[in-house]
DNA sequence: ATTATTCCCGCAAACGTTTGTGATATGCTT
DNA sequence: AAGCATATCACAAACGTTTGCGGGAATAAT
């Protein structure tokens, strides 16, 4: 066949007018149960679909989400996306998937793609060099709802879903000191970052508050041979005595195993390793890394509904933490 | 401004008929060069947008273009999906990601929602339990151009970009048969998929030519642990004597490595260790384990290059292959 | 028998754009 | 002066859907 199946054809062929076509497929009460029959049947027959331009055209919004990241081959923004793609389809939205590149101008042509397509809804993840927020406010101005997520902006009037870096530094803090009494390395990303400062945060006052901070080493590493080389000196230095190792990020911590690789020390005996991750990685090497869970997924699931609250109208601007958990694993 | 600038607006405020203006902004030949100028100059004032459903469903087909893949959270599709989106971006198009979570039930329904969504054409991966192709045939009967890559079905109608197997796993035995004179150990995965039997085929044709094929040691592993089991074995019959081990994916050689450090065996003195692999595992580890590369991203490209000769219509239906390159590293 | 109520259904406008066709005016040709 | 080509624009139909409104017929109430 190679004409498509619309109203007009259904109503022509059953003699019916248009908009009684269009009543009978959606359930209208004021069409009569056998016109409903009938039409459903030869609509089922045609397999007709309504014209998504048409709808929405008409409805003047669309009923696909747009979700954009800095870059997609993340771990962690997979599994948002698998999230929210979930509950999407289940309420019968789609999914648009824009990444930025981490590139700002990049991720302002993606905020035009979102009001030109007229999308239902936006989840972003900054930028890490995204400076202005004039972009997003317009959003605001042709009433496209907007979540941020993960990388947030300061800005109070933004509705926005994170980590609870803080909470997550303590939690691994905590962990790191009950299982061993030991000097610590903790090796953070880039200190300029919020999330870094939250973080260290977290964990150095439950440092503090144990009274082990002067056994408490702290650096900084922005990529993985940042971390093998700060790694290396530690133990050098300390003449590779045990030491328990902290990561902030799945980067960090290959980082950390090359190193401890270079100096022949092997985990858990010759130190002992945790790092914060959104699960996959950590569960590769051997023995596995534990880590604490910052969990892409659940963090999509809680921005959907957040997301839902928001289109329903009856919320106010807010900021929403997820919690993170523990994964034990043979390194620690 | 709560009002979004349209045509009409535009020629209402200028009193020329609303054609005039949509010919003025696409620099049609019929309007006055003055005219286009007033006309560019208020649009640009009012940030005007087409609206894209008005025009979709004027046209009848819309800027985007779907990718349907088995699942989204592999770095394969995800190097993919960005060289697709780059060529998309570029020339004025959207991505559509879709995922059928490995189920050819959700599969059909992404595909219906293509349809749905007149997508101006599909990229897909099918999922490994895919049995019927109609609903495939079905998109045909709609005008919707469709690429199949990676996954790509055995019916000789279609279009078709993957990548070369059995020339990858030739040249994986090469370098393997090159670099050290040793017996083999050789894991594949899923023995039933016909991607695992082409890479075999070109593996053990050039043993055989090589004479070695008596000191080959082939076997399967569906997931990591049972590559561990296959390594561990191995070593344990043979004593912990020096072997090559080649390993046809990421998920293989992280069992492989697994085993080899429950044997307190190190690379590359106790054992050698190449692998097939998308490029981000392998350089994770230390010593980073050499591979062939099979690059996600090339294809993207290669595919994307082939949707637009369809599209333009001068071309045959068949099928592309795509080389994979060498990545020494030191596990080898 | 008249009025009110309910049940079905069709008319027509609207969403914003593209495009074929026709209209007007101007300048040019003979 | 008549004919013709050219340049510039407006009209209107079409894409497929949704929805307010109104109307006719059947049923119920008075």
């Amino acid at each position: 066949m190679k004409t498509t199946a619309t109203l007009k054809k259904i109503s022509d062929h059953l003699n019916i007018s248009i908009s009684t076509v269009s009543r009978a497929l959606k359930d209208h009460p004021d069409v009569a149960p056998e016109t409903k029959r009938r039409v459903k049947e030869l609509a089922a027959m045609l397999d007709y679909e309504p014209n998504a331009f048409a709808v929405n055209l008409r409805k003047k919004h669309s009923n696909v989400f747009a979700v954009v990241v800095p870059e997609i081959s993340n771990y962690f923004y997979h599994s948002f996306i698998q999230a929210v793609e979930e509950d999407a389809r289940r309420m019968g939205y789609t999914l648009m998937i824009l990444q930025s590149m981490n590139d700002p101008d990049v991720e302002e042509q993606n905020l035009r793609l979102c009001r030109h397509n007229h999308v239902a809804g936006i989840f972003v993840a900054l930028t890490s060099r995204t400076a202005h927020m004039q972009p997003f406010k317009k959003l605001e101005t042709v009433d496209i709802p907007l979540v941020f997520f993960d990388k947030v902006p300061a800005d109070e009037t933004f509705n926005k879903v994170s980590i609870a870096d803080y909470d997550t530094g303590r939690q691994a803090a905590e962990l790191l000191l009950k299982h061993r009494k030991a000097p610590v390395l903790a090796i953070f990303g880039n200190a300029q970052l919020s999330i870094t400062q939250r973080r260290e945060k977290g964990f150095t006052d439950v440092c503090r508050e144990a009274g082990t901070l002067n056994k408490l080493t702290i650096c900084y590493a922005e990529h993985a041979d940042e971390a093998v080389r700060h790694t290396v000196q530690y133990f050098q230095i300390h003449g590779k005595a045990f030491a328990s190792v902290f990561s902030m990020s799945d980067e960090i911590m290959c980082g950390v195993l090359k190193g401890l690789n270079q100096l022949q020390m092997k985990l858990p005996d010759d130190a002992a390793l945790l790092t914060i991750s959104n699960g996959f990685l950590p569960t590769l090497f051997s023995p596995e890394i534990a880590f604490v869970k910052t969990s892409g997924y659940d963090l999509g699931k809680l921005s959907f509904s957040r997301m839902m609250e928001i289109m329903s109208g009856k919320t106010f601007v807010r900021e929403n933490f997820l919690a993170s958990t523990y994964i034990p694993g043979g390194s620690l």
